[in-house]
DNA sequence: CTTTTTCTTGACCGACTGGTCAAATGGACG
DNA sequence: CGTCCATTTGACCAGTCGGTCAAGAAAAAG
C-alpha cells in the first residue's frame, strides 16, 4: 500500500474545525484560504477529501446535527418523565444561548442566511427542521401516554411552538441578547405547556 | 447651480431597491456590480450617494424598519382593545410568513448572518431588537391599563415571548415552513396571553 | 534498490470583489 | 454664448474568490 491508504489528517477533526468557521462566519463569508487554514490542511487535500465548497458546507452541517443537535436529543429521550425532560431541554437552552459560544445554531443561521434562494440547502435544512420537531412531538406523545398532559392535547401543534421558541431565543442568543431576555420568553413559553397539564 | 444640485434619481426609491436586494441574498453575498444594476444607478453615484458599500446597507436597515417594520408598529397603537391589536399583530405574522415573499424579516436574517461578529452591525440590530420588544411592552401595558389582562402581569415577559415567537415563525416563513406549521405555532403561544387574562 | 501509488504542496487560473479615478455630460448661471 | 461644477459614466485598481494543475514527497510493494 503507498503512502495514502491514511490520510496524515483526522477527517472528522478537520471536518469539526470547517463546521466551527462556518458556525462563527456563516457560508458567504468564510473564504477558502481562511478554511484551509483553520483545518490545518492545504487547499487540494480539501478538494480531494470532501469536494467543493458546497459539499464541505453540507458535511459541516450533517456532522452539527450529529454532534451537537445530539444534545437535545439526548435529553429528550431520557428515561423518567417526559415532560419534565422537556422542560430540561428549554433550560439548556436558556443557558446556551447566553453562556454557551454566541454563535447561535448552524441551522438557525443557515436557514437565514440562505433560506429559501440556495436549492441545494433547502432540502438537508428543511429535513433537520423537521427532525427536530418530530422530536419534540415524540416527547409530547410520550407525556400523553404517561397522562402527564391532557389527552386531546394536540402534540404536533405543542411541537412547532417549542420549535419556534427554540429558534426564536437561538437568534437572540446570536445577537447578544440578555439573560433575562431569554429567561422570560422560555418562561412565558413555559406556560404552553402548563395549559395541557391534567389536573391543575 | 450647475447640473446636480438635484440627482438624477430618487434616492429613497434606489434606496428602497437596494434594500430588497439585500433582503433577498443577504450582506455578503450581494454584491456591487448586481446592487448598481437593480438600483439602476452607477457605481459612482451610489458611491457619492450612499458611502460604502456597509453604510448602504446600514441605511437599507434603516429603511426596511422605518417602511415594513412599522406596519406592525401601526397594528399595535391602533385604537381599541390592545390585546385585539396584539392577536392581530400575530395573525400578521401568520398571514405574512406564509404567502409574503417568503424572504422573512431583513433584521432577523442579518442577525443571523452577522451575529456578534460584525461591530458594526451590532448596535444598529440591537436597537430595532429593542423597539420591537418595547411595541410589545407598550401594547400589553396598555392591555393591563385597560383592565384586559391581570394587574400582576409580567408585560416585559410577556413582550419577550411575542419577540421569540416572531421571529421563530419568522424563520420558518424564509425556509418555506407550511401554513399549518406556523399557524400553530402562533396558536399555541396564544395560550400565554390566554394565562394572564382577567376573568376567566 | 526502484517502482508504484497516493497524498501534499504551492503556483496558478479566470472571474469577480469592493472601491477609486478621471474624463465625459449637461443644466444653471454670468 | 461660454463658463462652471456636480453628476454620471466606464475604465481601472489591487486583492480575493472558488477551483485546478502539475510537480514534489513519501510510504508500501516489487
Amino acid at each position: 500500500m503507498p503512502r495514502g491508504a491514511t490520510k496524515q489528517f483526522d477527517r472528522t477533526e478537520v471536518l469539526d474545525r470547517a463546521m466551527q468557521l462556518f458556525w462563527e462566519k456563516g457560508y458567504e463569508a468564510t473564504g477558502l484560504s481562511e478554511l484551509t487554514q483553520r483545518m490545518g490542511i492545504g487547499r487540494q487535500s480539501l478538494y480531494d477529501t470532501f469536494g467543493d465548497k458546497r459539499s464541505l458546507f453540507l458535511e459541516a452541517l450533517d456532522h452539527y446535527a450529529g454532534t451537537r443537535m445530539s444534545r437535545v436529543s439526548d435529553l429528550l429521550k431520557a428515561p423518567g418523565s417526559p415532560l419534565r425532560n422537556i422542560r430540561r431541554v428549554l433550560a439548556f437552552y436558556e443557558q446556551h444561548c447566553t453562556s454557551g459560544n454566541g454563535l447561535g445554531c448552524l441551522i438557525v443561521n443557515t436557514m437565514a442566511e440562505s433560506g429559501g434562494m440556495d436549492q441545494s440547502f433547502e432540502h438537508p435544512l428543511k429535513s433537520k427542521m423537521k427532525g427536530i420537531e418530530s422530536m419534540f412531538r415524540e416527547a409530547f406523545d410520550n407525556a400523553k401516554e404517561a397522562g402527564e398532559i391532557e389527552e386531546d392535547a394536540d402534540t404536533l401543534a405543542l411541537a412547532r411552538a417549542m420549535c419556534a421558541l427554540a429558534w426564536g431565543v437561538t437568534l437572540m442568543g446570536r445577537v447578544g441578547a440578555s439573560k433575562a431576555m431569554v429567561r422570560d420568553a422560555i418562561r412565558m413559553n413555559m406556560r404552553i405547556i402548563d395549559s395541557v397539564l391534567v389536573g391543575e
